[in-house]
DNA sequence: GTTCCGCATGAATCGATAG
DNA sequence: ACTATCGATTCATGCGGAA
């Protein structure tokens, strides 16, 4: 079996991303700080900043992108003064000047959103995770996400009678045996544009706002095996984990030193070269790495 | 009980809606034709010209609107040349433009959305329900779309066994009847910004792209009996009946005929003075519609 | 009367074919 | 070349006819 290399760097996207080399990632996953967001690690980028903050990382992830790869980027805008904020319309807007094709927006509803109650305004349990490509043509493996058929994680919504419900799981556990090649072919679906799934429950310490479902779902269906993940807004690593359980090559920038550290502890110490910015094209490996869930 | 009106109006909306007076509707709710869509019926808009199309209707949508009004829009972007339009995008940056704040982006989730199967995405499950409102203080009455608990139009997502499920529904029916204040205490929680809803297949001949419950959800939230309802592009007229079936009056206009004379004939004919664009404050009522599904 | 199965039908999108 | 039309693909839902 290949070797699957995790790299990791400390520093600013917009300066690390330059020492990586044009078309050499299949992937970009990530979760970028939102704005005002996370202060106390990122800093806080305004609102009013936000699109003149990222344009220069988009530039480079234009530049970094194989021809053939996607960049899924998971982003909500927060409320402002009781309005929604416009930064992340007009960052597509801006993204698509700089030659990114904006090729499909999905929803990540979030089951368990956080909570509160306001006067004007409920709980808001979606985001956005907005699919941009480089070119029109793009690998895609939608076998690799298929789905049991009308369910999406066991969401099946259907106004079914109990009854009915009892007949159909009996139906398929007989059918199964005696007439297996029409439920092979009823069996799986293709899913849509709207993930349904749980924000992670963070009992640790470093809390991934990032289910590691999300991650997987686009590392299964825009990559193959020995394919490259980048992330770069690691934050916990996530993306990174679970590319490495998934058999792909990954790259993580974060500008926290407290994440980098974290990360760097739990790839195995005595087998990875660990990076720092002034040696960007050290490798640093890892053993695989366990489910954390 | 006071009598509820409900006029209809044919003829282009942008004309009729200068009819109408200022600051008089305390909800809008309405579906215009998307771009290049139902070319029958509507003239089909070119997605590069919806912009400017919708503008002057939004421009006295918001004089018609009062303060403390809500103008909800439901409307999704097409795919062009393998990539989202941003037509939509670049409406709701116009429409702040025109005084408009734009409140929240709720995600309407088709349950059954229109099949199909592409090299490059997915099934389009999902449409957008822009909330716009004239003033930051508006009317919204939270409590009446308070729904049960986990439970929001038989769409719970959660994962439940099949056991689980009728466990939990028998709970429910029976609670219901024998210990009713135990349930109002426990049951009920606030919605969400993401809408379940299955769209409404066939009614015969004309279908309504819009299921019941959406109308009926909004009224519930952003009125209350005897205010005004205006949908500028009432089609089949599901808005108006929803209305009238909630007590509240109710304003429709559409540019089709067809349309038109439809909802005449479900309005009690010997009640109605029927309008045309010439007397426009003439005034409709019709009998109770009952429900259709 | 139920319950069950078959079937038509969509706010879709792509790619090929035709003017 | 560039634009309009058409067939193929696909699946949740509700209807109608049948057992």
């Amino acid at each position: 079996m290949r070797e699957i290399k995790t790299d990791i760097f400390l520093g600013d996207s917009k300066d690390i991303l330059k020492s990586l080399k044009s078309n050499s990632v299949d992937l970009i996953v990530t979760s970028p700080p939102y704005a005002d967001q996370r202060k106390s690690t990122y800093g806080g980028i305004k609102a009013e900043k936000y699109v003149e903050w990222f344009l220069p990382i988009s530039h480079e992830l234009l530049r970094v992108l194989k021809p053939t790869g996607t960049f899924i980027l998971n982003i909500k805008e927060k409320v402002i003064e009781g309005e929604r904020s416009t930064y992340v319309m007009e960052l597509i807007l801006e993204m698509r000047k700089q030659g990114w094709y904006w090729t499909e927006e999905f929803i990540w509803h979030k089951k368990n959103s956080y909570p509160g109650k306001w006067p004007n305004r409920f709980r808001d349990s979606w985001e956005r995770l907005l699919q941009f490509n480089k070119e029109k043509k793009f690998n895609m493996y939608q076998e690799e996400v298929m789905v049991p058929m009308g369910d999406w994680a066991k969401s099946r919504l259907k106004n079914l009678s109990d009854t009915d419900k009892i007949r159909d799981t009996s139906k398929v556990g007989s059918g199964f045996g005696k007439n297996i090649s029409n439920w092979l072919l009823r069996d799986k679906a293709y899913p849509t544009n709207v993930l349904h799934l749980a924000t992670e429950c963070n009992n640790k310490k470093h809390s991934a706002a990032f289910p590691e479902e999300l991650p997987e779902w686009f590392i299964k269906l825009f990559t193959k095996e020995n394919d490259i993940v980048l992330d770069p807004f690691m934050g916990s690593g996530t993306t990174l984990f679970v590319a490495k359980r998934m058999m792909r090559h990954s790259i993580g920038i974060d500008i926290t030193k407290e994440y980098f550290d974290m990360i760097k502890k739990q790839i195995k110490p005595s087998e990875i070269y660990l990076l720092e910015p002034k040696n960007l094209y050290a490798k640093t490996k890892s053993k695989k790495r366990y489910a954390v869930r």
